[in-house]
DNA sequence: TTGACATACATAGCCATCCTATGTATTATA
DNA sequence: TATAATACATAGGATGGCTATGTATGTCAA
């Protein structure tokens, strides 16, 4: 159990809202965007990405369709709705007034300290 | 289940080493603390920090003892130990890593996007 | 052409823990 | 003498990230 697993919860589904909102993309594409814009210090696994898709997808805040590449392959894409769009918004504030909240605490200057 | 929840997780434990590393409390004291520094930003509630408390003395982080107050009342005070204290300051500065990272993903300029 | 690897999707089961709800007891207050 | 605040505790539900595994296709080097 990596501590990261804990912190990980409730930050990937506006990750993957984010991501989508940008332009459409597939499964394997987000995770690989992912782990290189944070320069691996978030290392999605399939297990984590996929189910929440599908959980997405379920809520109405993403919708998919099948796409094949020139090589053949086929990959799923995906775009935001405009629910998913709204839930963005809300989850980017949330986390913004989330680490502030906990950042007051965590930060507290040790001069502050009686 | 409010989303929060989810959030929640991964930083009540780094939470409550920071608060009794700065002088011993006990689990009600640190409960109002939070409320107040954070502005009921967080909302802590018994079932989501005595558990913690338990779980933190179990793994020697933090560690207990039972005082009387002037009132009468008996209260359970929890000290850092030497290792929560290392574990704080791992904590601590996964956290600051973690929110870099979530927030290099989540906050990418408009402009910057293809 | 064959083996290895990267790509691409998917899911079952484990497990940790936050929250709700509830319980007990004591002290303070109206 | 109620009622609220203080102070501790735990059972049970629910969620969702992680591990592991499975399938299939495309690419590339030996």
């Amino acid at each position: 159990m990596t501590y990261d697993a804990d912190l990980m919860r409730g930050v990937v589904q506006p990750i993957v809202l984010q991501l989508v909102s940008e332009r459409a993309m597939y499964g394997y594409e987000i995770i690989k965007i992912v782990n290189q814009r944070t320069n691996k210090a978030l290392e999605w696994k399939e297990g984590t990405l996929y189910p929440c898709l599908h959980r997405l997808e379920g809520s109405g805040l993403i919708k998919s369709t099948w796409e094949t590449a020139e090589s053949g392959r086929k990959r799923k894409y995906y775009a935001i709705t405009r629910r998913g769009l709204a839930t963005l918004k809300e989850k980017s504030s949330e986390w913004a007034s989330f680490t502030q909240a906990v950042n007051s605490v965590l930060l507290v200057p040790r001069k502050a300290l009686a």
